[in-house]
DNA sequence: AAACTCACTAAGAGCGCTCTCAGAAGCGGG
DNA sequence: CCCGCTTCTGAGAGCGCTCTTAGTGAGTTT
């Protein structure tokens, strides 16, 4: 029974049947390897008129290869559907790399306890080929899992728990040195910091970069902390102003929350940049907008995206890598520092 | 040779072997089918021991069915990554229904050409079992392609082209004119708007909604066009006060858009809403931070994924639908008019 | 006690593809 | 003119699962 049954897709059998050779012939065709010219000819014909496409799921069946990236977003963090553009610019990354190797992306988002088992269940089961995890908190025991499934896994900035990935990030501790650098070179001298979660290694190292450059210089570190929204950040600034109504500066961990801080200084009657520098973190869409333009380091986050995913293939395909890869930062100087 | 071969995972011919049932009856236990208890037993046992999980292709290939669904985004337009929230918002919605369908999503990002090919070759290839097709511009050949091959789909907004699709859209008319209705209600007289972009059902509706309030009350329409960005707004707020400086009132198609006006409002000198009010539609997280805190139309976006994805579940299963689904809008009102 | 029903389970045939392996065809050299 | 060599092609065996079709044994009826 070679006729294609009405109803259903033509299959490499009836493209075989109808080019005259054999299924073997036909998949060699298919995927581009030598076959003679007229059985190519007469099976691209067959496949034209068919139309003919191949069957995923079989090809997967036997290969072994899903061709599916899954890409896990912590969903009950700040930061998925936030304002500050970070998922949606990995994401844009990571789906312009995949699409050179003809991959596809499969979005997870790691929400309840029912969706993290889930996830955990689809990723055992091979239905992806490779993982790649954004943004987790430190206590995330989704890595662990993750990797006992023999699946490939990739993440963005290094694991705080105790299995190590390989990973992708960028200079926080670096970026947060120069803006403080840029501060100090400024003639500024009470540098106050509003500091991001101390659970995410982007809170931790800005934070790090912060002292390390005020200890060169030093001079007295003011630290308060947010958790990278805009409403926290307005709150350190009132804080750290009500600590220490004379500092001439704050360096904040994200562009977020130095919004909400320019807001704090305003209600408080500063003016920036002449009485209060302020830098931020991230270099988000907002930051051209807010008042006044703010100055700010740059976080490449598409390229992280598509890194990420690079990575992540060469892993899939068998390569070794090398399970740590810093982005450089750049700081953007506007108006506001 | 039922023996669990190392490197490999185990399937069910081992857990079968292991428990001293056929395959079919681990299948059923695996599905949910009525099974003998102590059998049942026997097979969980089996399979915690050797840590079985079913295998996706293998599962696919017999069932026809991927459990995959497709989100196709538009890459180009100005929507996808910039600060409206949208997609992320519509991706929310999606993917909270299909958790519970348990069924995974596929982020398609419909940028080059050679990503919409991938595309159509892909949902030809019954890599999904179904597509949900945002925000597309009228002229996209997109839907015909994917209607094509029989593959259920889904669109937000109708469709511009001549392929109706099933759809789930907001009521952007009724807004428009409610938020004209309440401007009118408030005394203004002279009611511009800034239009959307008018080969997006968004743009097209909501003007045709301004228009509709005003031709009632028999106002004079003043209208400018923006493309939903923040400085198109700006500009066309500026063409507005040149256009006419005697306007008191202004319904923008975006929120956006709506901030931007604001800006050029605040540049021109005019008090908002003391001279101008402005209403804007969306109602974005900015919504609540612009100077003044804009009053606005707001769209359930999550509920636009949700729903969007209900109706695809249906039609995959075989259901029957109806083709349009409008949800409401709602005017929230805050300080600008 | 024999016949018959009923509830399960076992066996086996695919689903559509890839890939190994052996055989066919083409070709120059002895 | 035949043999060994290379290059292609075809047949067939799976990949791991579902689902239909028989078949088994226990329970019920007459």
């Amino acid at each position: 029974m070679n006729r294609v049954t009405p109803g259903r897709r033509p299959t490499l059998e009836n493209v075989a049947a109808r080019a005259g050779v054999s299924r073997a012939t036909v998949s060699r065709v298919v995927n581009g390897m030598p076959v003679n010219a007229s059985s190519q000819e007469a099976v691209r014909k067959a496949i034209d008129e068919l139309g003919y496409v191949p069957n995923h799921a079989a090809r997967t069946l036997v290969t072994q290869r899903t061709e599916l990236i899954a890409l896990v977003l912590p969903e009950p963090t700040t930061r998925v559907f936030s304002e500050d553009q970070f998922f949606p610019g990995v994401i844009h990354g990571v789906s312009q790399e995949l699409e050179t190797a003809d991959k596809q992306l499969v979005l997870m988002l790691a929400g309840s306890p029912r969706s993290r088992t889930r996830i955990e269940r689809s990723v055992a089961a091979h239905h992806v080929d490779g993982v790649i995890l954004a943004s987790l908190h430190g206590t995330d025991p989704l890595p662990a899992a993750l990797t006992r499934t023999g699946i490939p896994v990739v993440c963005n900035e290094r694991t705080l728990g105790s299995t190590p990935l390989p990973c992708v990030g960028v200079d926080n501790a670096g970026g947060a040195a120069t803006a403080v650098q840029h501060l100090l070179d400024a003639g500024r001298t009470r540098i106050a910091t509003i500091a991001g979660p101390q659970d995410m290694i982007g809170g931790i190292d800005r934070l790090a970069g912060y002292r390390d450059a005020l200890r060169d210089s030093s001079r007295r570190s003011i630290v308060a902390v947010g958790d990278f929204t805009k409403d926290s950040g307005e709150a350190a600034m009132r804080q750290l102003l009500a600590d220490d109504p004379g500092l001439d500066a704050v360096f904040v961990a994200s562009d977020l929350m130095a919004d909400g801080a320019l807001h704090a200084l305003r209600v408080a009657g500063r003016r920036v940049p002449d009485d209060v520098a302020v830098i931020g973190f991230d270099d988000i869409a907002l930051a051209r907008y807010t008042d006044p333009p703010l100055t700010t380091v740059r976080q490449p986050i598409t390229e992280i995206g598509r890194q990420l995913a690079r990575q992540l293939l060469r892993l899939v395909a068998g390569e070794d890598i090398d399970p740590t890869m810093t982005l450089p930062t750049e700081l953007i100087i506007r108006e506001s520092a």
